[in-house]
DNA sequence: AGCACGCCGACT
DNA sequence: GTCGGCGTGCTC
């Protein structure tokens, strides 16, 4: 008998709906007393359900508050707890915030169990661990503990130009994350690194390798197999120091003691989540920051309007590279009626083209274009136009393209220009010997509210992979926008810009919500928001109904979030749709309302 | 979700 | 009288 091991487990259902998002007591029968531990997953009867449900074990008690008898556990799913205190917590508030569910949350966080690799893991059989503790490196290319001192929280100017680590060329933002992790393992903490991309990833992996070695590393990566994120998860979850690097969800990594997390770029629209409740990688690491108390560094070479709010609220250190060593952006106008290369940026290319290879950058082009252009056949519009024209200037010069869906990842130090699509860059050996941004004007006519702070993140990125000195042209853009690129004083424009948004009350000034659903659901609840700060901005039709736009101060943003989800609790269970399709069949009613918080297209 | 409970219309 | 429609509420 365990006479004193608790009787009840509280526990969190893994199911997406509302009305369930909160903890259920159950009983633990008593051969299960020993093995259900916070963490571990169940099985439990929801019986006015008529179900058995999955669940995660939360915390166990000897006793329970909930009137009635309580229903037993069904079943163990497994004795390995893949739930830690500190991430529950995490799951909770970031649920709160959006007006979510926790288990929603726990979905992105935690992997699909895979019983060989866990129990293979049980058997012992792990990667080796490194010998570790490793030296900690100095962080280069930044005034002495600047970035490592006790600052708490940073916006990290990142290090433009390129590093060469063991043998290979990477951006030097990389190796300043790599070297800010394994000072962390050195003092014996974890760190998460948190970037948009894999290509992005493999320059930190590369960094990583050359500098960590005696240290654990581990990939959270959106291109694993399910046994190779699980096993990942798994050896996070060991008790000692680890370097997480990973995509949006690696945000929620169960390391153990959590020292610092670090997002790189967090302006890249690949760290907004797409799935519910839709928080963005760099909100999760604010609330995480919060709660523990880990040291959180934002880097960019260009920042967010976000981060640029933070900064200027004083809530975010800004540090930035000392000596700076920017770019050499040349502005270049237009020749009028002339072709789409001005004289001097051709001059330039054709100069740097005897000495290793140009970065042609284009706007987001028909893939067709490009489709043609590699097959040898050049067509008349956006890359493959330039591509073609370029071909004519250059007889024998090799032409590589490079686009989101066939990205080049590198190109060696031999001349040849590579035209590439903002964002599919290819990185040179040595850096380009001229860098030519061709689209500005076409780019910046994007229709979103946000296209001048992600034009200036590109150009900055493109600019970045120039070889110390060699010219960038900045072509056919003129303003303060230009103006920020040739001095790289980026934040001198988001500034303004932050400034214009406030003026218009555009995130990331305030925040913002929509509620899409059937009016009668809709109307009720825009009152109440109203009455916790927010202010209706505008409401369309929609398929469903309406969909209404509300924004709120900061300040207001834990109410609003309250009474939003209030209304989809609701929504859900109170009056439902009747389905009545004419085939006679009975359809699941729709969800009835939708909330969403900070969605970035609402404006 | 999925199921029980409950309060009004047509029925062996 | 009661069978069963579906609107409403609940799940430890």
């Amino acid at each position: 008998m365990s006479a004193d091991a608790p009787a009840v487990a509280r526990v969190l259902l893994d199911t997406p709906l509302p009305q369930l998002d909160h903890l259920f007591d159950y009983r633990i029968p008593e051969e299960l007393r020993r093995a259900v531990v916070p963490g571990v997953r169940v099985r439990v009867p929801l019986r006015m359900a008529g179900r058995i449900a999955d669940a995660y074990v939360v915390e166990t008690a000897a006793t329970s508050e909930v009137p009635g008898e309580l229903s037993p556990i069904e079943a163990l799913v497994s004795e390995q707890p893949v739930l830690t205190p500190e991430v529950y917590a995490l799951a909770r508030a970031v649920a709160d915030r959006a007006a979510g569910s926790a288990s929603d949350v726990l979905r992105l966080a935690i992997p699909k169990r895979q019983v060989r690799v866990e129990k293979a893991w049980r058997d012992g059989r792990r990667p080796p661990e490194p010998p570790g503790p490793p030296a900690a490196p100095e962080v280069t290319g930044y005034p002495d503990g600047v970035v490592h001192g006790t600052a708490d929280r940073v916006a990290l100017d990142a290090l433009p130009g390129l590093a060469e680590v063991g043998g290979q060329w990477i951006g030097a933002w990389a190796l300043t994350l790599a070297e800010l992790a394994v000072r962390e393992v050195a003092e014996g903490r974890s760190a998460v690194l948190v970037v948009p991309d894999y290509r992005d990833q493999d320059q930190v992996q590369l960094a990583l390798d050359s500098i960590a070695t005696a240290a654990v590393v581990l990939r959270f990566d959106a291109r694993q197999s399910n046994p190779e994120r699980y096993s990942a998860f798994l050896s996070a979850l060991e008790a000692r120091p680890c370097i997480v690097l990973g995509n949006r969800s690696a945000v929620y990594a169960p390391v153990h003691a959590l020292g610092l997390i670090a997002i790189w770029n967090d302006g890249d629209p690949l760290l907004a989540e797409p799935l519910a409740p839709y928080v963005h990688a760099r909100d999760a690491a604010l609330v995480r920051h919060q709660q523990t108390g880990c040291r959180l560094v934002l880097s960019a070479l260009s920042r967010s309007t976000a981060v640029q709010r933070l900064a200027e609220l004083g809530w975010l250190r800004a540090v930035a590279p000392r000596p700076l060593r920017a770019p050499n952006v040349i502005l270049t106008p237009d020749d009028p009626g002339s072709p789409r290369i001005p004289q001097a940026a051709w001059r330039a290319a054709s100069q740097a083209l005897t000495e290793g290879p140009v970065l042609l950058q284009v706007a987001r082009p028909g893939s067709a274009a490009l489709d043609a252009m590699r097959a040898g056949t050049p067509m008349a519009a956006d890359a493959g136009r330039t591509a073609h024209d370029l071909a004519r200037a250059f007889p024998g010069v090799r032409v590589r393209i490079s686009d989101g869906e066939r990205p080049l990842e590198r190109v060696d130090r031999e001349p040849g220009l590579v035209i590439a699509t903002r964002g599919a860059e290819p990185i040179a050996d040595g850096g380009y010997r001229a860098v030519l941004l061709l689209d500005g004007q076409r780019m910046l006519l994007r229709e979103s509210a946000r296209v001048a702070e992600d034009c200036l993140r590109w150009w900055s990125s493109a600019a970045s992979l120039a070889a110390a000195g060699a010219p960038v042209h900045l072509v056919g853009v003129t303003g303060p926008i230009a103006l920020a690129l040739a001095t790289w004083r980026q934040s001198d424009f988001l500034s303004r810009e932050l400034a214009d948004r406030r003026q218009l009350r555009f995130p990331p000034a305030v925040r913002v919500a929509t509620v899409t659903g059937p009016l009668r659901l809709v109307e009720p609840l825009l009152a109440e928001a109203e009455g916790a700060g927010a202010t209706v901005v505008g409401t369309e039709h929609v398929e469903e109904g309406v969909r209404t736009v509300l924004r709120f101060d900061y300040a207001h943003g834990g109410a609003v979030a309250g009474v939003l989800r209030t209304g989809i609790l609701r929504a859900a269970s109170g009056r439902r749709p009747r389905a009545s399709s004419g085939d006679g069949r009975d359809r699941r009613p729709a969800p009835t309302l939708r909330v969403r918080m900070d969605d970035p297209d609402a404006l």
